[in-house]
DNA sequence: TATTTTTCTTAACCTATATCAATAGTATTT
DNA sequence: AAATACTATTGATATAGGTTAAGAAAAATA
């Protein structure tokens, strides 16, 4: 499955044979049933994962045990908590796999290596940086700005393949409300 | 002013007399009063900015009109539509002064020079992205599990200096509340 | 297939926060 | 100093979405 990482940051900068083979050698490939962690919360984050099969939420627990999602990770992204991961302090975020996954995983050291041996690799982590900014600077406008039935319409506008597979009760918390608040608004939506 | 913004740099990567040439010889100074704006909406992002004295505010403007704060920048931080500025796109974001401004800014020709001239910028450039990253992370997750209150101490206790300078609404704005309700939360946090 | 677990729906009730409107207090501008 | 903007407060009322509880439906497991 790692023909499928591969060709993903092949959309974004030029692969040689050699490149390629350098990523081969340097990342891991792991494999999580449903329900087992990438990472647990306190733990630090060794890995940054590209997710070539399956699904994951990323999470926090707040005081009261409640989950609150921020992440919701089809094939083709990546997980991780950037903040351990970079500074090596524990993490904050949960993150556990909803479908059995494989997960292709570099630890810092693999990446000081592919940046030192693929040039281009560098362009790809910053416009992968600036996308996910981006994005996340408009779920903070959305949450400012949108109604939950809002944001529950341009959620399944802009991810059709989610609300395919992920249950109700994940989406609902990744939207910022109760399940059976999102009940009652398909409800809603259906007349 | 553009001691401050080197000074900035420098904490983070080593500056030589040569390099700070380079940020002086491409970056432009640019000075607003109060209520101008440093973007509108609709208008390409051309640059990106550092506060180096003053503070504004970056702001959407829903349909009804009504303005919802994304960020609240004083002297250090760095003001742009990223998506408007990387892409060309119009830009989502207004930024407009809080108070009379001096800003140091750069258009992307600069950066580019800058890049290749000073090579530990690329690296000063990766960090202050993933430190904004990890910042607006942790927004999404402070409205995804805390109430208005508990946003509201936890923002005096992170930028105590905002608390001073900025209007209350605007405050109210940044925590996604009405100003009257903030205003009662303080009545009610002054017991 | 039967059983257990998880997820979804519905209804009744509740609460945090919004909205509207009036007033008072502060800054700016003239 | 007066006049004109803004900004903050307060009270009355409204509402989106939360909470609790129960049952139905669907999925996973035995």
């Amino acid at each position: 499955m790692i023909e499928f990482f591969l060709d993903t940051i092949s959309e974004i900068i030029e692969l040689t044979e050699a490149d390629k083979e350098v990523f081969i050698n340097n990342c891991l490939i792991k494999k999580l049933k449903k329900r087992q962690f990438f990472l647990q919360e306190g733990d630090i984050c060794k890995y940054a994962g590209f997710v070539s099969k399956g699904c994951l939420k990323t999470y926090t627990v707040d005081k009261n045990g409640d989950e609150h999602v921020f992440q919701i990770a089809l094939e083709g992204w990546w997980v991780s908590d950037m903040y351990s991961h970079l500074t090596g302090e524990p993490a904050n975020f949960t993150i556990e796999a909803l479908e059995d996954c494989e997960i292709v995983v570099m630890d810092k050291e693999a990446r000081e290596k592919i940046l030192k041996e693929v040039p281009g690799y560098e362009r790809f982590h910053r416009i992968l940086l600036e996308k996910n900014y981006v994005a996340t600077q408009r779920r903070v406008n959305s949450m400012l700005s949108s109604s939950a039935e809002e944001r529950y319409l341009a959620f399944i506008e802009k991810y059709p393949q989610i609300v395919q597979r992920v249950p109700q009760l994940v989406i609902a918390s990744y939207l910022g409300i109760a399940p059976e608040s999102l009940s009652r608004i398909r409800k809603q939506l259906a007349k």
